[in-house]
Parts: structure tokens; sequence; C-alpha cells
DNA sequence: CCCTAGCGGTGCT
DNA sequence: AGCACCGCTAGGG
């Protein structure tokens, strides 16, 4: 038997995000429609701010926190506390990837091949950009601080411009 | 700048 | 087992 899921939008200055909830936690981070500054993106904004009504306790507190967490980094300033994040979605590697990604610091950076290298598998970057880009939780599991060899911006599988957004706000030079 | 070879994890056949 | 993806990287025009 399947535990129910909830899905919530919080409505942000760059959009509507959906953050969906299992019996665990905050499995999923899903941004807003289309490139920042777009005006699909934008639209979402007024979007109906549909709320945690109907949502058991634990979710609907859950939800608070993701709102200020995810408020807090897209302003370029480190969430206070994060919701439990369910992320049994990933394999080991993965999981073991997200886990570095989440001890990155605000306004640092790592290069993909450091981020193997941390993992005891020098040479695995490329499956570590792989890992990245499953990332369930975008934002609040970091990994827009990765960056490709050389300080270059590598990838970003919700889109670039959601990447160098984030990275601005953080004063990161890249 | 480009191109290439080599790389590791994942998912589909 | 094989194979085709990929948010990579180092090396060489």
């Amino acid at each position: 038997m399947i535990p129910e899921r909830y899905s919530i939008p919080i409505a942000t200055p760059d959009g509507q995000f959906l953050a969906r909830y299992s019996g665990t936690g905050l499995c999923a981070l899903d941004f807003p429609p289309g490139q920042p500054g777009t005006l699909s993106c934008r639209a979402s904004r007024e979007a109906s701010s549909a709320s945690a009504q109907g949502a058991p306790p634990a979710v609907q507190r859950w939800h608070a926190t993701t709102v200020k967490a995810l408020l807090d980094a897209l302003a370029g300033r480190p969430p206070v506390a994060l919701p439990p994040l369910d992320l049994s979605c990933g394999t080991a590697f993965q999981q073991a990837v997200w886990g570095v990604l989440s001890r990155i610091r605000c306004g640092e950076t790592l290069s993909y091949g450091e981020v193997a290298y941390a993992l005891g598998r020098p040479g695995a970057g490329r499956a570590v950009g792989s890992a990245c880009g499953a990332n369930p939780v975008p934002v609040l599991v970091p990994c827009h601080r990765v960056l490709a060899a050389g300080r270059k911006l590598g990838g970003f599988s919700g889109g670039l411009g959601w990447k160098r957004l984030l990275l601005e706000r953080e004063n990161v030079r890249f």
C-alpha cells in the first residue's frame, strides 16, 4: 500500500514552484514552467495560491518549512532549516552524490570531478553529472553549486537560466 | 575555439 | 549481456 502523496504549489517572486510530499518528507520540488523571467514563468507568479488545506498536520508543518527554505534560497541566503527529505527514489550512488551536494555551503562550489573524488570515485565525474540531473529536490539540494572544470557553468536539467540565477543570487562568480 | 578518446552510472532491450 | 544515453575531463589541434 503506497502512502498518499501531496502536491502543494509555492508562490515565489520567481514563479510558482511545486512541492511534493511522501509519507516521510519532501520528495520533489519542481521549477515553475519555463525559464526565469520568461512569460510563462512570470504568469505562474499570480496563479492560484492553493494551499496545504486538507493535508495532514505533519505535511503542513513540513511545507511551512519548505516555503521558508525556498524563499531564503532564492534570495541567496542559506535556509535556516530544511524539511525532512525523502530521497529514496535515488540509487545508492545518486544518494551519495546528493549527500555531498547538501554539504556545499551557500556561495561555494565544487566541480563534478571534485564531487567524484570526494566520493572516492575519481573519474566518475560524468556519472556525477547524471546524478545531479536526477536530483529530485533542486535548489534545496544545491546541485546548482556544481560547476564544470575550470569554473565553467556546465549543464543543468532545469535549464541553465535557473542555474545562472541561483549562482548569481549567491554571488558566485563563474 | 573545436574535436577526440576515455570515463562511470543508469535504464532499456 | 549489450548499448546508448549523459549536467564530464584532459589533451591536442
